[in-house]
DNA sequence: TATTGTTATACTCTATAACTATA
DNA sequence: TATAGTTATAGAGTATAACAATA
């Protein structure tokens, strides 16, 4: 029951019932829900997931250790190794040691890893105008605006 | 990584790199995944996830069918089983034979359920009232109403 | 033929514990 | 002693396939 397209075509409706419409956390989770799945979807085609894309956003902004992209993408340094060693078999980031610190690797972004990006920011702002249409450019920044007070 | 509170009692800072904060579907995820932490942290006493809790609210509403259940949860009915052994184990929850399906159940509250639904209830509004204390009443209407249109 | 509930099974995501090599 | 990365492992959560009983 990942999404709304099931086997045979016909569509799902994913309605949120009266009684748990009372539950500010509930309308939450599900939104992200579907956000999320509709995200995951489209982008199924270049094979990242929103944590992948999530890593390549934050090593644009210049290489990090493991440890520190973990803590900016809330993800355990256990977790971390297999998604570097995705990211690096895809040949989208490469590990280089660290030159002050002989335990760490600085994670980087390779060349291909640049255009794997551009290329995914693009479907994923084609993706996010699609799922945030219901509002208005003001409202949807209204949302963010909230959100980020509950983080 | 599941919650602010390490074990030795330091508070882990879960913030949202500035590069995350163009990415709406970021922002809305991880606003999800605190609040749901939160929650379930502090439901923790009464042994109850946020989907028995959600499970609980639906059947206030009357008898339903597993299916039925499922589909209002956004939870398939193979994950249903589970759920609802566990609800019928801990006795706020029984099966009865559906009257005019024989193949279904009817998924009812028990006395017990009422009581502990009730109970959850107050320590859920407490909660919610400590997550969202960061908006005002105002505020957190119009969070829900954009939520509403994203689903 | 289709649907409800069920089991077996597998896959993803994540965390804990223990290890190594450094600091 | 503490930290970065790693592995093994185990626990959630969820989905697919197949089945029995019933519609």
């Amino acid at each position: 029951m990942t999404d709304e397209l099931k086997e045979d075509g016909y569509e799902e409706k994913r309605i949120v019932p009266e009684p748990l419409m009372r539950w500010t956390g509930a309308i939450l989770g599900r939104a992200s829900q579907k956000v999320r799945d509709s995200f995951e979807n489209r982008m199924s085609g270049s094979c990242l997931k929103s944590r992948h894309y999530g890593a390549l956003i934050l090593l644009e902004d210049g290489a990090k250790t493991q440890i520190e992209l973990g803590r900016l993408l809330w993800i355990d340094r256990t977790t971390m190794v297999a998604l570097v060693d995705e990211l690096e078999k895809s040949g989208d980031v490469k590990r280089e040691r660290h030159p002050e610190d002989r335990r760490a690797y600085l994670i980087q972004l390779t060349e291909q890893g640049q255009v794997t990006l551009a290329r995914a920011r693009q479907i994923a702002d084609e993706v996010e105008d699609e799922i945030f249409s219901a509002l208005s450019d003001q409202e949807r920044e209204q949302l963010r605006e909230l959100l980020g007070r509950l983080i």
